[in-house]
DNA sequence: CAACCTTGCTCAATCGATGAAGCAAGAATT
DNA sequence: AATTCTTGCTTCATCGATTGAGCAAGGTTG
């Protein structure tokens, strides 16, 4: 009926005594140096058998204490929303798997509480390096990994005070922005100024994307208007208010848009579809990101999408070369083309 | 006696030096069970402020050393890729935390070989429960928790030697099927046998979506051939070269199509571009999960939105009651109104 | 045949935190 | 005055794996 409760686990100490030798020699050989401690290959292989049979797992926790480094890899981020975020985990498991490190990851929710929080738990982990992405306060974070002696690299967020790793934010925004005046010019027979939605105006990303957005105006000729920036945050509910409330401002909603993430996408596309905009195909829209169902949407939106597998190889070079200095490395994003319905 | 010296990381021993007292004591003040242990309140100020000031932080492979629970609690998930895992793991994260638990996640990208790696780290981990998403081979990583004592569930795909939290794959299935081959009949004026296409016909969710799908023809005496079931994986590009090799075979593609999951719609999405029927508004889509951009796609396309957090409450009822038996709890989806675009 | 390697192992200290047991000094009770 | 209780600490074993040091047995060399 009941299982038997396995009250203790196995250790090397059950399996020596199993084996009829020392802990020492199991431990030897279940790490695999067997052969530098110099243990006889008919001994090791009836360690490995028995701990097969025992189904012996190591005590990691009794392990690190032992070991001087950790391999534990530790990588915070804001959400799993969306395609960006999705393919920084996935990818960056992949990575640190490769090279023999532990990733951790946990996700903060764009919460600066939380974020310090994580960033103390994982030190107590003893993570060896931290990665902060799109931290709100990559600094603080910074500050605390260099009081325990550990490293730290910012991602898709830049800080002062460690490496980051970062989208070429401007020059993502300023070709974006052109494909999407372009784009209008060619669908209303003019070129308008567009409006800027999304993101937090106190973050280096979008003030980069806004600079950018600027300044293709600028090479067009297109005079850009305060008012046409809405830096209102990221979530979807955020955007589609932000909407809200420029329209009601009474002088027209801009044709063209220059959104600032697909998660404020979602709002946008909310936003117009309750205003019968839907198939409006003078509207003329570009996504700072991507995601593969906006390709499908029909609106020929324009997206940037960043060069994700092009960061994480930054990041592991930084990580390797043991860079500390806090330099900040740009990597431009693809731009794929849009393909019209 | 400053902190001069990085190398090491401070630890209660030092703190008790600088304190003039005992690891003892500075380990019963910094972990809160001071007052039972009988330390006056000068000393424990006097510590924390110590401690405060050099920064210490905890060795937490020292104390799980030592403490018998570990109140780490795993979860293997196989992408980060959609919406519907995207959640799990951030509600997953959310409510371990507001548990007092610490959340390990990996992701093993539907790879069995990967998900038992996963899992035998996890356990060296000393995890005290592990969560197996969506699990090729759910039961061997069950029968490897339990070699090792730990407790594991099944989520998202059931299996035969642990508890089990799913969707109601069949419910949902079949009135997703009901709502598509209505659909079908308002646009179309008949309706006409669907093509059932995604997923593994190996696993059990994609078996019960097929009852499901099977059911609802047959309660509106829609007679289903074989040869529109396509059970061809998750991966888009499946989806695709399903649909084409189905396209080849001679007879016509049905105008309906219920496609088992968001990855496998952005195939039969981009298969549908590619042979001009993007605007054909005799295609009727249903999608067994849901996606914010789905829906503004503009097909109608009927989504069913697993219940995430019903699942993940049920999966914690079940972890604090301390279940063990291989039961099978089956959380009905949400099937939200389609808007027609 | 003594000195010296080599092989194949074991012993014991160690990592840092924890907590049961114990101890000294003062307070309270008999 | 002798005993017991209380307070406020310290001492030390412990968790499981790792690793430098060391040891015994057999082989090789001078």
């Amino acid at each position: 009926m009941n299982q038997v409760k396995q009250t203790k686990r196995t250790t090397i100490y059950d399996l020596a005594e199993l084996a009829g030798t020392s802990a020492s020699a199991v431990s030897a050989v279940l790490s695999g140096n067997w052969k530098k401690r110099r243990i006889s290959s008919q001994l090791a292989e009836k360690i490995m058998r028995i701990a097969e049979e025992q189904g012996y797992a190591l005590n990691m926790q009794a392990s690190l204490l032992r070991r001087e480094k950790s391999h534990i890899i530790g990588m915070i981020v804001p959400k799993y929303d969306n395609r960006y975020f999705g393919s920084i985990v996935e990818l960056f498991e992949d990575m640190a798997r490769a090279r023999g490190l532990f990733p951790i990851i946990t996700c903060t929710r764009r919460d600066p509480q939380l974020e310090v929080e994580a960033a103390r738990t994982m030190l107590s982990y003893q993570v060896e390096c931290l990665i902060a992405t799109g931290a709100t306060d990559p600094d603080r974070i910074t500050e605390m990994c260099a009081a325990a002696g550990v490293r730290s690299l910012n991602l898709d967020l830049p800080g002062a005070l460690a490496p980051s790793v970062i989208s070429d934010n401007f020059a993502g925004a300023r070709e974006l922005t052109r494909r999407i005046l372009k784009n209008s010019e060619q669908r209303l027979g003019k070129m308008e100024p567009l409006l800027f939605i999304g993101g937090r105006g106190s973050d280096h990303n979008t003030a980069e994307r806004i600079r950018g957005f600027r300044e293709a105006h600028a090479d067009l000729g297109v005079a850009v208007h305060e008012e046409n920036i809405l830096a209102c945050g990221y979530a979807p509910e955020k955007a589609e208010k932000a909407l809200d409330e420029r329209a009601l401002g009474g002088n027209a909603l801009p044709k063209g848009m220059f959104v600032n993430s697909t998660i404020s996408l979602e709002g946008v596309m909310r936003w117009i579809r309750r205003s019968d905009h839907l198939d409006d195909r003078s509207l003329v829209l570009g996504c700072f990101d991507w995601d593969p169902f906006v390709t499908l949407l029909g609106n020929g939106i324009e997206m940037v999408r960043q060069d994700v597998p092009g960061m994480l190889n930054k990041v592991f070079e930084l990580i390797e070369s043991g860079a500390n200095k806090p330099v900040v490395i740009q990597v431009p994003p693809l731009i794929p083309e849009a393909q019209e319905a």
